[in-house]
RNA sequence: CGGGGUGUAGCGCAGUCUGGCUAGCGCACCUGCUUUGGGAGCAGGGGGUCGAAGGUUCGAAUCCUUUCACCCCGACCA
């Protein structure tokens, strides 16, 4: 019989199978407070790890880390116009900064504020007024700022990593003082986007330009990096901001030039938040439960000892620990490979299902028989069967198992995205792509569509009653010209189109 | 903010229509024995006063009133 760890499969439910892997794995849980979760070890393992190789990057690209405020002046967020309407719908406010016992017990607001705070939905603002008092003259710039914190957006829908009214990410803050290096440090940031998506998180993306009705509130251009789940929605991985100079207009952040005229910098911001642990989960999970690319697993291997009496519980644990130690000693990706021994008192099988569920790549089991011949039996997440090798051979070739499976995961995902991506020159075909063959419980069906288009209002209308939106308009090959299947106007490039998280 | 629904043990639920012994069941948890290369079996055990407040009644999880919370479907969204 073919039990899955995970019930319901993606096929029966796919947003009720999400949900039972991040609880399988035990990566987060809801907490008291609605719309906000708790991130436990797991999950915020995978997080650090997600940190540490992006700080690094950002690190190595001339940015440097800094902190500002949670709490954003009201009138902060007023000066750019479109950034207001952007964000004030979901903004959390603080009004009262005491409390005092009620008439009728418990406790009440009071010693209310002059001006409200706005508990930061993002940090242009405050960050833009403190750049506003650091440059001066164009020897401050470029200015490269990075800073990883919590946010908080009220949303009325919340799922667990991919929408949530608080979330961890980091931000990024630069100004420039040419439009040119601000475009270049946008495409820049992008690019290290993509490359820990696909490198790390063996996550294919594809990289493009947000539409005008997509774009970040305030910004001039939007980039993105846009991955397909396993159930063929796009979900936005992270996204680089060109904000030109409606920021540092709005705050006046000016810089005198070499030639002594006054010009207000150009801006960028970026940012990438935990929704990547969803991403991952949707991208890599199975049936049976998370799969951790390895470059980002908080353990990378579990050894698991099987015995049946002191004396064996003994000699295995010897064994086994000799193992880890050795294994201690290896890299893997800059970090020390991460070895668990679980000894707990639980059942062997019910102990494996554990670490399946939780997607550490590789378990290793040791029983007495291994013992005796020398051996390891192995497991690879990525794969269903196990097999015993010699202790020796798993030593030595362990580090390229683990790039084997980070290949595995990314050509997965890959072909998925290959498979369900598709072209079409008419409205008719797009419209059949993207409608369920059972409305009223929707199977899993579309992917992605590209089309040739012109970015205009119109065409965002015409598709909202399919649930689909406009993704991006991708960066690479996308020179050619042709008709927008909507408008039926000349079209200068394509879009991809599908329903998204 | 509109429509629908649910609150009973850590989790998932039955009981509510038709009020009545000490409020049940499954999973999880604890103990013991048996098992042990795979998510164990048997036996025993701990834990809830039924979302909250008020009312009707000899008697309320169950009926009535008020209230709170959460979930799902729509509009919004990284």
């Amino acid at each position: 019989m073919a039990k899955t760890g995970i019930t319901p499969t993606r096929e029966q439910d796919y947003p009720e199978w999400y949900q039972q892997v991040i609880k399988a794995a035990d990566m987060a849980e809801n907490s008291d407070v609605r719309g906000c979760m708790v991130i436990k070890p797991w999950g915020y393992g995978i997080w650090e790890n997600m940190q540490s190789v992006l700080d690094r990057r950002f690190k190595q690209t001339g940015h440097e880390n800094a902190y500002f405020p949670l709490f954003i002046p009201k009138h902060f967020l007023e000066k750019e116009a479109e950034h207001v309407e952007g964000f004030a719908k979901e903004c959390a406010v603080v009004t009262h900064h005491r409390l005092e016992p009620g008439p009728e017990g418990g406790l009440v607001p009071a010693g209310e504020l002059e001006e409200p705070l706005i508990v930061r939905p993002t940090s242009e603002t405050i960050i833009g007024s403190m750049f506003a008092k650091w440059i001066q003259s164009y020897r401050d710039l470029p200015l490269k700022i990075n800073q990883w914190c919590n946010v908080v957006r009220w949303e009325m829908r919340p799922r667990i990593f991919l929408r949530t009214a608080e979330f961890l990410w980091q931000e990024g803050h630069t100004a420039h003082a040419t439009q040119e290096e601000a475009m270049d440090e946008t495409k820049m940031m992008l690019d290290v986007y993509a490359d820990f998506a696909e490198n790390h998180m063996a996550l294919p993306v594809v990289r493009g330009e947000k539409t005008a009705g997509e774009r970040f509130p305030g910004a001039d251009m939007t980039l993105t990096i846009e991955a397909m789940m396993q159930d063929r929605k796009a979900l936005q991985a992270g996204t680089s901001h060109f904000l030109g100079q409606n920021f540092s207009k709005a705050q006046e952040i000016k810089f005198h030039d070499q030639d002594g005229t006054e010009s207000h910098a150009w801006t960028t911001s970026w940012g990438l938040s935990t929704r990547m642990v969803g991403a991952l989960i949707m991208a890599h999970g199975d049936d049976d439960g998370l799969i951790v690319p390895p470059r980002l697993a908080p353990k990378h291997i579990v050894i698991l000892p099987i015995y049946r009496n002191d004396e064996e519980r003994s000699k295995v644990l010897d064994y086994c620990n000799s193992l880890k130690s050795e294994l201690d000693q290896l890299e893997y990706s800059r970090r020390e490979l991460q070895v668990l021994l679980d000894d707990r008192d639980l059942r062997g099988g019910e102990k494996k299902w554990h670490h399946i569920k939780k997607g550490v790549p590789i378990r290793v089991e040791v029983g007495p028989r291994d013992l005796e011949s020398g051996s390891v039996f192995v497991g690879r997440r990525d794969q269903a069967k196990s097999s015993s090798v010699s202790r020796d051979e798993f030593v030595g070739t362990v580090l390229q198992i683990l790039d084997e499976i980070q290949q595995t995961l990314f050509d997965r995902a890959l072909k998925l995205r290959e498979d369900n991506t598709h072209s079409f020159t008419t409205l008719d075909e797009f419209k059949e792509f993207f409608t369920p063959v059972n409305p009223s419980k929707p199977e899993i069906h579309g992917g992605f569509a590209v089309c040739h288009f012109v970015d205009t209002p119109e065409v965002e209308e015409m598709l909202k009653p399919l649930k689909v939106t406009a993704r991006c308009m991708p960066l690479e090959d996308n020179e050619e010209k042709g008709t927008c299947i909507f408008t039926g106007q000349p079209a200068d490039r394509k879009a991809i189109f599908a329903k998204a998280y």
